[in-house]
DNA sequence: GTCTATAATTTGATAGAC
DNA sequence: GTCTATCAAATTATAGAC
């Protein structure tokens, strides 16, 4: 089990195993991709019991969402912990992303949904932005630690910018089949 | 009519016409979240109809993605042409993808297929991963001519990263509803 | 080339028994 | 909490008339 499937909230069991299901699916095939019957299947259950956990897809989605970045915001720590160096931390920063690639080629969730966005339900695209406010926000407070002259307008313009160069090598590496497309990239990643 | 809409192929206009509508519809919904009824309805005939110029969605979204990467690379040129500036030429590759993302806030199409990847149709699948060949290929011709010094291989780097970072500021750009986060972005492609 | 009609399957979701 | 049964709608795809 990864940190993206702990259960950090007071979730059942089940659904947090719903969860953990779903998550897979959506990584691989997209929300539009994947169905209850799917979910159901891989668990060992029935659909109509899916939906007692999560009584709509929207609200599957949106619950699915939230733990993935909680439980990626958790792993990260306090961006402001002095016992961590600024690089070691934007070190731990990729290596989520590479985590999620290593496991099977999946894509970042949150990346999946965020191209998907305008055709998701409203829930589940407020809480894909919310991944990217709240882990940008993370790298940015990392950066200004690492680079003491910086503003924190620059400081926020490049996380988004590695968030987004992170989110894009997932794309270009699964595309092209080649995990070393990822690397490539996340060496240069502040060339 | 935008330039990745352009007729590069002897198709019938009819073809032509429901790429246009499928492109739109991939662009915003995914491989998975579209229909031959919506694609039908979009261009005015029933689903059979499309069937008969595609008999499958897999060689509906093969020549989809087809079509595409022989349009943008038609429209970027010939990357050796000494006619044009490196850093011209840099531009309206750039310009390609805000482009896409202006036009209502659509994804680029093989950037969404691209996350889609490990769930799509074989023959879908090796198109999109042509879009990364060529226009890294493409990218990575003017990067030299632009950086004299620089070896096949940083070339090669330099525009996967760059081509990466753009789909990834795509997403991002969409999640957050911002396009200045795309451009914020850009404007450091190379920081 | 486009249509009607239809096949066979899948979808999200609900009712009610246990 | 999980099940069976079911619904109404949507899905990809095909046959055959025009």
């Amino acid at each position: 089990m990864t940190f993206e499937q702990t259960n950090t909230q007071d979730l059942a069991p089940k659904a947090d195993e719903i969860l953990d299901v779903t998550q897979t699916l959506v990584q691989q095939h997209g929300y539009h991709g994947f169905s209850f019957r799917d979910v159901a299947k891989s668990v060992g259950i029935k659909s109509a019991s899916v939906h007692y956990h999560f009584p709509t897809k929207e609200l599957l989605g949106a619950a699915l969402a939230r733990r993935y970045t909680d439980a990626t915001l958790a792993h990260l720590g306090d961006p402001s912990d002095l016992n961590k160096d600024p690089d070691v931390l934007i070190g731990s920063f990729v290596a989520v992303f590479r985590g999620v690639l290593e496991n099977d080629g999946l894509m970042c969730l949150c990346g999946m949904l965020g191209a998907e966005t305008r055709t998701l339900p409203e829930q589940v695209a407020v809480e894909s932005r919310r991944f990217f406010e709240r882990t940008s926000a993370w790298l940015a407070t990392v950066l200004k630690r690492r680079d003491v002259g910086i503003s924190a307008q620059q400081a926020e313009a490049q996380a988004l910018r590695i968030i987004a160069t992170l989110e894009g090598s997932m794309i270009v590496s699964r595309a092209m089949n080649d995990l070393k497309v990822f690397d490539r990239i996340a060496a240069n990643l502040d060339p």
